[in-house]
DNA sequence: TTGAAAGCGCTAACAC
DNA sequence: GTGTTAGCGCTTTCAA
């Protein structure tokens, strides 16, 4: 009980072997006899020996973990994260890159000031070999703070303006012309927009990109209501629109859980959808599936971006990649019930 | 930026005093004149000194980290748990004990029997000083794999039978025996449930505490579907009921979310709630307050269950607290407007 | 292929 | 109050 934990000493004492050795064989390096591999290994399960983590660290500058850092500047973060099925895509697309290289991912969250300064500091202090940031608001400084700490960083989005920082994005401008062409396309000539929360980073490229498109068409005023990227936010935004423009007939949502209430809200009043209100969403996620009509969205490859994010920071880790690089996603309108 | 970063050594050298001296300025260690302070903390400014985390470690044996662990056998993990507010609640109940003593909470993720190894493996090495687990299925093996590898542990949940584990625990049983006197109270003669998953820790204490309170009213046979905790679910599960039991007037489920979901497909289907069907949930989760109707629910304290295990974990780590304790909170009945 | 030895950057006795 | 010194447990030249 009170035994210290057995080192790398006791190992090469046991083994009868150089400590030298027993280093070579727990990290798997060539130039070891065969023999002597094995008795190294069973001395090793014999005594129960563990490499201690800081001592390692401490002579190859590597931790073997990498941050995903979930930060927020604005209010009730947990709430948004924990409720919002789009962060688990993002944590399923990284886990299997860094766990096929046995690095330890490890979760971070930054849901204020305080936390933001501490985590910085936890890092630069070698806390991870490099950080993937998932920024929930438009106006996060996390990102410049790991940047000008070193740290190897790498985006969800893209950076702020003159930040020179690795990042994967979707075109969101782009997904947002796909719902309005969609919608046009099908006979839409009144449509409104349940636009993201002004923080969030997409906010106005989907906002604009529907805009855009529509406006070639002609059409030069779009209803907006800004929601909060919740299913509840969406089926108020939905009550509001259809209070102030009785006659719209589609709505185009910044997510799929708004576009979910949305639905919701208009079937509750009797209003048919897709006949009388064609609902398109954004994203793609599960909610799209589940909910009822399925919805119409514009696919948002999350998993395959946050995949890309963790390859893009393992190689740089790995001297693979010298060059942080933007990898932009093209999105895809997916053609369910709702529109 | 070739240069390697500055150490104690260096911020000694530029400030004119020893190594200790800064080590004792930089850990707030007394016995240090106030000027040397002064001219020490300077020099750490000038050079832009950070403490190495690892050579601390080394010789302190702490890391300054607990590890707030997820962990799962079964399928969809994360879509589990960035879907269900339960989770947020419990890492809103967590951050703050952790932050007030400068501790940096890392969230883990065991999704795999592979991610639970290298898990293990992790921590055994000293990647966190103490873990709080919480654990989504009843049959999780990791909180033994932690007592056996000596690491300080608190368990949300109750230990597996045999297992010596300080813990936090709801009264699940009086929570729903709450429920059921409830519903027997209001004049409800045929209620059903709509239960956990068998493989929830909860599940089987949920659902014998409200079977047992009904049959010392001569109930001895409820109709039992059991859901997933999703809202989804409790609707599938609803539907089912509904269908096999159309006289049955009121429903307990297993959380919020399943409730919420049984009282949108009633009301779906025309039946009202409470009126002909009465709903009572468990949680008392945000999701309980924004359904419509507003949902009477059992509350549990999650917020101040997780609160406690950090707090008990983080006294054990102070040596203020010697030995493991179990801490078993009372539900509390809130009745809004749909039972 | 193996071993000896020199650190990695820091803390904590212990001496002054 | 401050400095000296001996490690913490490991990796990594460098010789043998």
């Amino acid at each position: 009980m009170g035994n210290r934990a057995p080192t790398l000493e006791d190992v090469a004492r046991e083994a009868g072997v150089s400590r030298a050795t027993v280093s070579r064989v727990v990290n798997g390096v060539r130039n070891v006899a065969p023999e002597i591999q094995r008795s190294v290994r069973d001395a090793i399960d014999r005594i129960g020996y563990r490499p201690n983590q800081a001592a390692r660290s401490l002579v190859t500058r590597r931790t073997g973990t990498v941050a995903l850092v979930l930060s927020a500047t604005g209010r009730s973060f947990t709430a948004r994260v924990f409720s919002d099925p789009f962060f688990g895509r993002v944590v399923d697309g990284v886990l299997p890159v860094l766990r096929r290289r046995e690095i330890q991912p490890v979760l971070l969250v930054a849901e204020s000031e305080q936390a933001r300064g501490q985590l910085v500091e936890y890092l630069r202090q070698g806390g991870a070999d490099g950080a993937l940031v998932v920024p929930l608001d438009e106006d996060d400084p996390l990102p410049s703070m790991l940047m000008a700490a070193g740290l190897p960083t790498v985006l969800f989005g893209r950076p702020r303006e003159g930040e020179r920082c690795a990042y994967v994005d979707l075109d969101n401008r782009a997904g947002a012309r796909l719902a309005a062409e969609h919608l046009w396309a099908t006979g839409r000539r009144r449509p409104a927009a349940i636009a993201a929360p002004v923080t969030a980073p997409t906010a106005g490229e989907r906002l604009d990109g529907f805009r855009d498109a529509l406006a070639a068409h002609g059409v030069t005023s779009v209803p907006v209501v800004r929601g909060r990227y919740t299913v509840d936010s969406g089926r108020r935004a939905m009550a509001r629109l259809l209070k102030d423009h009785p006659d719209l007939d589609a709505v185009f949502a910044a997510n799929d859980l708004m576009a979910q209430g949305a639905c919701q809200y208009l079937r509750e009043q009797g209003v048919s959808v897709p006949g009388t209100v064609a609902v398109v969403g954004f994203d793609d996620s599960v909610a799209a599936r589940k909910a009822r009509p399925q919805l119409t969205t514009v696919r948002q490859p999350v998993e395959r971006m946050a995949a890309a994010m963790a390859t893009q920071l393992v190689e740089r880790l790995d001297g693979t990649r010298s060059e942080p690089a933007a990898e932009v996603f093209a999105p895809v309108l997916v053609v369910r019930e709702s529109a």
